[in-house]
DNA sequence: TTACATGCAAAAGTTTTGCGCATGA
DNA sequence: TCATGCGCAAAACTTTTGCATGTAA
C-alpha cells in the first residue's frame, strides 16, 4: 500500500527505496493526526527497536517533505513538525491548545480568494497560506475551571 | 517616550527598570518592521558596543513578550522571532517570501468571525489566530525570471 | 537593605556534517 | 559495479540554568 506509493514517488525523483525510508514514513502514518518533529519520529522509531541513526531520520524527514509526502508545520513553540500529506484532502488549518498543546484540524477552503487580494495589495505572488487558531481545548477548559475553584476555596 | 512607557509597563507588573531592558526594547524599535530573533537582537545590541550578556537578552525578550510589548512570530523556518506591539494597530498578518525570507504585514480584521465558527465546530475557546501567506516578493520574482532566461540560453 | 536582575560559564538540547562502510538498482 | 544512502561521532548552533556579584527601589 503506502510502501508502494513511497517506492513510486522515490522512483519518480530518481531516489532509492531503502528500509529506513519506509520505517520513517510508517512512523508518520501510525502517528495519524499527531504532528511529529524529526526528533519525535526518531524516538518513535527507536521504541520499535528499529536501529536507525538519528542523522538518517533527520535526512529522511527532510527528503519526504521535499517529495511532498510530508508537510512542514510550525506552531508558536518554534518546533518544526511534519504531518502526512493525504491525497485529495481538503485544505485544512490547525487549532492549537495553549495549555496542553494538542492540535485538531479544521477544514476551510474558501480562503483561497484572499490570496488574490494579497497579491494585488503586496505584489507578492502567493503559493500557499497557513492559518492557525490558538485557544483552550475542551479538556483544558474544564481542568482550568476546577483548578480555579480550588484556588478560590483555599483563599 | 518609549523609555517611559517601558518603565510604566514594568512598574505595573512589579518589574524593575534596568538599562539592559531599555537597550533590548530599543533594538526592536530600531528594527522597525523587521522581525528579530533573540539571537539577532543580541547581535544588534553587540554591534552598538553595548556589553550585555546573551542570557540577559534571552531573558529580557521573553519578559517583554510576557508583558505584551513584543509579539512572538514563528514562520516556517521554525525560528522564534518577535515584533514590536504597537498600540491601537489593526490586526495584521504576514506575507513571507519563500526565496529571500523578507516579510511584509497585511492588515485584515474580518477574520474574527471565523473564530466563532471554529469554536462551534471544535469546542475550543479561541483566543487568537495567525495567518501567514508564503510566496515570492516582487524582487525575487524578477530575479527568478532573469535567472530562468539565462538558464535557457545556456542550454 | 534586600529582593531581584545580570554576567559568566557550563549544560542541555537540537540539528548538521564529514567520512568510511554498506547497499539498492 | 558504483552512485547513493547509512551509521557514527563530532561539530555547530540555539537556548537554558546555576550561582556569585551587582543594583534598583
Amino acid at each position: 500500500m503506502k510502501y508502494d506509493q513511497l517506492r513510486i514517488e522515490l522512483k519518480k525523483r530518481n531516489q532509492r527505496m531503502t528500509a529506513q525510508r519506509d520505517i520513517v514514513l510508517k512512523s508518520f502514518i501510525e502517528a495519524e493526526t499527531d504532528h511529529l518533529s524529526a526528533d519525535e519520529a526518531y524516538r518513535k522509531v527507536m521504541e520499535k527497536n528499529c536501529r536507525i541513526s538519528k542523522a538518517t531520520v533527520y535526512r529522511t524527514v527532510e527528503l519526504l517533505a521535499r517529495l511532498g509526502l510530508l508537510r512542514r508545520i510550525v506552531f508558536r513553540d518554534g518546533i518544526v513538525r511534519y504531518e502526512l500529506v493525504k491525497k485529495g484532502e481538503h485544505h485544512h488549518h490547525h487549532v492549537v491548545c495553549n495549555r496542553c498543546g494538542c492540535v485538531v484540524g479544521f477544514p476551510l477552503d474558501n480562503l483561497d480568494d484572499l490570496e488574490e487580494l494579497v497579491r494585488e495589495k503586496t505584489g507578492y505572488t502567493i503559493e500557499d497560506h497557513q492559518l492557525k487558531f490558538y485557544g483552550l481545548c475542551p479538556k483544558c477548559q474544564s481542568e482550568k475551571k476546577t483548578q480555579n475553584n480550588r484556588d478560590s476555596e483555599t483563599k
